[in-house]
RNA sequence: GCCGUCUUAGCUCAGCGGUAGAGCACUCGCUUCACACGCGAUAGGUCAGAAGUUCAAAUCUUCUAGACGGCACCA
């Protein structure tokens, strides 16, 4: 058989449809009843959005995952899924229906809407899932998830009731973030921040009655003073001690309001004296409750000024309302002045609008049991397990101590309808359907909440609800919840650790009693080649389908799996250029050994066989199992990148390098028993592989002569044949071959220099010289049974072994481990001064080295404290060198 | 303000108590019959700075400088 001279990644990429049509995503693919299981949900991925390089990343880690535990025999779930994103999709429906048909939302009404919303998720939400099987995920698509599908919207309900029904949820009037665009709450976790250089801090005059007095607040949002209901000082502050319980003419308004003492005003900040707005300021609020002020709402839902804020401003903007509120002030005479002042502003998240601070009506959780139930499970159980751990399980820690009720409620129409109903008198009734909420109104008429959860409500519920759960009046046992609860990992990015996270293993120890997940992969961020985070507005973004054209699938995987665990990476093409050349390098290695596979086939590796094999052979599969066993070790704790690296030099260094070179006369000769063990081994590192390249590994292990389903785990003997299944190398001991790895480094080593003093002395690669080389029976026996592929790889034409050197004074040479000596008798080719001086380099460097141990070694406290194999250790190595120096010292005399 | 991370070869990054590593780039040499997306051989680092702990520090501690992240506050 021949291979193309290249590896093409888009026909290998062909191989995804025979995996999903075989079924082997799903975990019903093991056929073995006792396997043990391992599962993974995925983060959801919003149904708008379309694969970016996060995603990418996320779902490489997950799949190698899932890949390697399943070639284990592992009866592996990775359950995929989308989040319905309440407002990225409500924007989006909003724009085409404006777009479409110039209408508003309220133009089609509810019902209507939420059609047109379930309309385009059928039509553009499958972007995502397209793209994840260009990716390779092996998810089991059977088991698809969204979050707002029927069962898992009943468990949304179930929750909310549950909740609900032991006060951890309630409805209360709050300060909450508002954003007059979306004209939705957010959560605090929704909110960012914008520092803004050019803010200005306002101080008003506020005329003191009864006396020829004014009293000064600063603010930085004036138009908020339409709705203060008071002025505080400290107590304690004595310029303004005869001022408390005095009234202030409050301007603009025709209100009278007082001057009241509280503790929360600093006196030392700005003139000690605070305007309180406690419908439009949190930490007024709670001054307004403390003195019973009132709550003067001077403000819509879109950030206009309402009627309460007076005629003169009613309608205006919030920023209108600001320069004109300070006009009006300095017409009164009443400004004091207007300073610079940098402040960071609240924005929305998703679309940048400055958040104001409201009060307004709204569903909360309670979390003073949830946070118990999370820092109990990290206490208790250590759990989540963050890779890595160190800052995640600080930082998650200190939030969680220091947590506020969560805002659930949103002012949306796509989502899950709050299940709460109203009677005419504004009574509440909670329940999982109308039919139920309106029982236990006894029969009266009501009204739906309008609101819909906030969209993390649902998410939090992924780890169970995707397995069937429904709640105490459905169902909360099911085979998949009995197997595949708790998952063993979670893969997801450090910036909704609080957002989902933490509110997974709540909510799945409140309603399941199991934990979620034990472990949880926290990725770091891809930023673009500018070393910021990829985003539209820099135009720094790397897209991952383009890297997939460009690069193949299997080398993208590979790049972003070679970043270290929850490290920060720039982007860079160079890097991806490199696991491209990788997958282009195994092709050929590949293609090499079927092209003198005639009468070849691979078979079982056998430790009682492999004992009377030549020493390269016990070499290169000690060297495999090595990498086996330590791969198996860097995938145990997600170090990712150790295992990419150890495969890479497998491959590249051992296997191609040294391994194929040194089989070559062999294979190519056509010797059907070396072309039948080289083959099977690049069969089993190809299983090795196929975690972190399964396109590429694939197309290749189909090609191989005698690969079949015998080669599977035995889970799944009787799937169609694939590497997918192939059991995984565990790395057994009895090849590890200490002799052989030795001897092999020995040939290396001398092969090595070899080379070096061709290099160095110029010689032709086309000119071939006799080697000679002086060294113990041992070695000489070592290098004697590999003579062929020294003279081969070295470009020799002759070797002679001897126990001393016997050549001309015109020769190179060169001292190898243990005293070996190697010349080059170069009559008419050396260049006496270069020689002298390349020896004289190596002098050098030993001596450095050698100053270093005797400095070490006669250092009385290192000798007595460091152990006493490391000490033993550096003696040896002092002696070696030593030995060296001597000999290479007498081969300069030599020259004369 | 509080908590935390990073600073290692020209570039991008590993290593995190016992002789400084990789890939790419650079230099030199190769149409060696798998691969120039290749082969061979070199060169290149007082591991940001200072002090300390230790027989031993890139690795632990403290401080300094620079880059950055999270949280809180922001009249």
């Amino acid at each position: 058989m021949e291979l193309a001279k290249a590896f093409d990644p888009n026909t290998a990429e062909g191989w995804y449809k025979t995996w999903e049509e075989n079924g082997f995503f799903a975990p019903e693919i093991n056929e073995d009843e006792t396997s043990p299981t391992y599962s993974i949900v995925i983060p959801p991925p919003n149904v708008t959005g379309s694969l970016h390089m996060g995603h990418a990343l996320q779902h490489t880690l997950m799949d190698v995952l899932a890949r390697w535990k399943r070639m284990q025999g592992y009866r592996t779930l990775w359950l995929p899924g989308t989040d319905h994103a309440g407002i990225s999709v409500q924007r989006k429906v909003v724009e085409q229906l404006k777009k479409d048909e110039g209408k508003s939302p309220i133009d089609v009404g509810r019902d209507e809407f939420v059609r047109r919303a379930w309309k385009w998720k059928d039509q553009y939400g499958n972007t995502i899932t397209t793209q994840m099987r260009r990716e390779g995920a092996s998810v089991d698509w059977s088991r698809q998830r969204f979050t707002m599908d029927e069962d898992l919207s009943l468990a949304v309900r179930s929750v909310f009731v549950a909740l609900y029904d032991e006060g951890n949820i309630y409805r209360g009037l709050r300060i909450v973030n508002w954003c007059p665009k979306d004209k939705t709450v957010l959560s605090d976790l929704e909110v960012k921040e914008e520092t803004k250089k050019d803010g200005k801090l306002t101080y008003l005059k506020y005329p003191v009655q009864g006396t020829d007095r004014t009293i000064t607040v600063a603010t930085t949002r004036p138009e908020t003073m339409l709705g203060d209901t008071a002025v505080a000082v400290n107590p304690s502050d004595e310029r303004y001690a005869d001022l408390i319980g005095k009234v202030v003419d409050l301007p603009l308004t025709g209100r009278e309001i007082p001057i009241i003492a509280d503790e929360y005003v600093d006196a030392e900040f700005g003139t000690g004296a605070v305007k309180i707005t406690p419908a439009h300021d949190p930490n007024d609020y709670l001054v307004g409750e403390r003195h019973g002020l009132e709550q003067l709402l001077v403000m819509d839902d879109a950030g206009k000024m309402n009627a309460a804020a007076g005629t003169d401003f009613e309608g205006l903007d919030r920023f209108e309302a600001r320069e004109k509120v300070v006009a009006r002030f300095d017409e009164l005479g009443l400004l004091e002045k207007v300073e610079d002042y940098e402040i960071t502003l609240p924005i929305c998240e998703r679309c940048k609008t400055i958040v104001e601070p409201i009060l307004s009506e709204q569903w909360f959780v309670k979390m003073d049991e949830m946070r118990d139930i999370a820092l109990d499970v990290m206490r208790s159980e250590g759990v989540p397990h963050f890779f890595p751990q160190v800052p995640h399980e600080k930082v998650y820690t200190n939030w969680l101590e220091n947590l506020k009720d969560w805002t659930i409620s949103r002012q949306l129409w796509w989502g899950h309808q709050i299940p709460a109903w109203y009677d005419d008198e504004g009574n509440v009734f909670v329940a999982l359907t109308e039919a139920e909420a309106r029982t236990k109104a006894g029969g009266k008429e009501l009204r739906q909440d309008q609101d819909v959860l906030d969209t993390w409500f649902s998410s939090g519920l992924w780890a169970f609800s995707t397995f069937g759960w429904t709640g105490e009046n459905g169902v909360t046992e099911t085979p998949d919840l009995d197997n595949f609860l708790p998952t063993d990992v979670l893969v997801t990015g450090r910036d909704i650790i609080f957002l989902w996270v933490s509110r997974m293993v709540m909510l799945t120890k409140k309603f399941t009693g199991k934990i979620p997940f034990g472990d949880v992969v926290v990725t770091g961020t891809v930023l673009g080649k500018d070393g910021k985070p990829m985003s539209k507005s820099r135009n720094n973004g790397v897209d991952p389908i383009e890297m997939f054209d460009k690069f193949g699938v299997d080398a993208t995987r590979v790049y972003l799996a070679s970043i270290a665990t929850g490290a920060d990476i720039k982007w860079n093409d160079l890097l991806i250029e490199t696991y491209r050349n990788f997958a282009n390098k195994i092709w050929n290695a590949t293609r090499f050994c079927l092209l003198n596979s005639d009468n070849a086939s691979i078979r079982p590796l056998d430790a009682a066989e492999a004992r009377s094999m030549a020493a390269a052979d016990r070499w290169i599969l000690s060297r495999l199992t090595r990498t086996s066993q330590a791969v198996n070790k860097a995938l145990e704790t997600y170090q990712y990148h150790e295992a990419v690296s150890l495969l890479y030099h497998f491959f590249w260094d051992d296997f191609c390098d040294w391994y194929i070179e040194l089989k070559k006369d062999e294979i190519t000769s056509g010797d059907a028993d070396a072309s039948s063990f080289i083959l099977s081994v690049l069969e089993q590192a190809l299983r090795l592989l196929h975690p972190f390249m399964p396109y590429l590994t694939e197309e290749l292990w189909q090609k191989l002569p005698g690969v079949g389903r015998g080669l599977h785990n035995p889970a799944y003997a009787n799937a169609e044949q694939t590497i997918m299944l192939a059991d995984f190398p565990k790395g057994d001991r009895q090849f590890i071959d200490d002799i052989a790895e030795n001897e092999i480094s020995a040939v290396i080593e001398l092969i090595t220099k070899i080379r070096n003093i061709r290099a160095e002395m110029n010689i032709s690669p086309s000119i071939k010289f006799v080697v000679h080389v002086a060294g113990s029976s041992v070695l000489r026996e070592i290098l004697a049974a590999n003579e062929e592929q020294i003279l081969k790889l070295a470009r020799a034409s002759k070797l002679v072994l001897s126990t001393a050197l016997v050549v001309p004074k015109a020769s190179a040479k060169a001292v190898l481990s243990g005293g070996t000596e190697v010349a080059v008798p170069l009559e008419g080719l050396i260049d006496f001064e270069k020689e002298r001086g390349r020896l004289q380099t190596q002098v050098e460097k030993l001596g450095i080295e050698l100053q270093r141990l005797d400095r070490q070694l006669s250092n009385g406290n290192f000798v007595e404290r460091a152990p006493v194999e490391k000490v033993r250790e550096l003696r040896e190595r002092k002696e070696e060198i030593e030995q060296q120096t001597s000999a290479i010292k007498l081969n300069i005399e030599a020259l004369g």
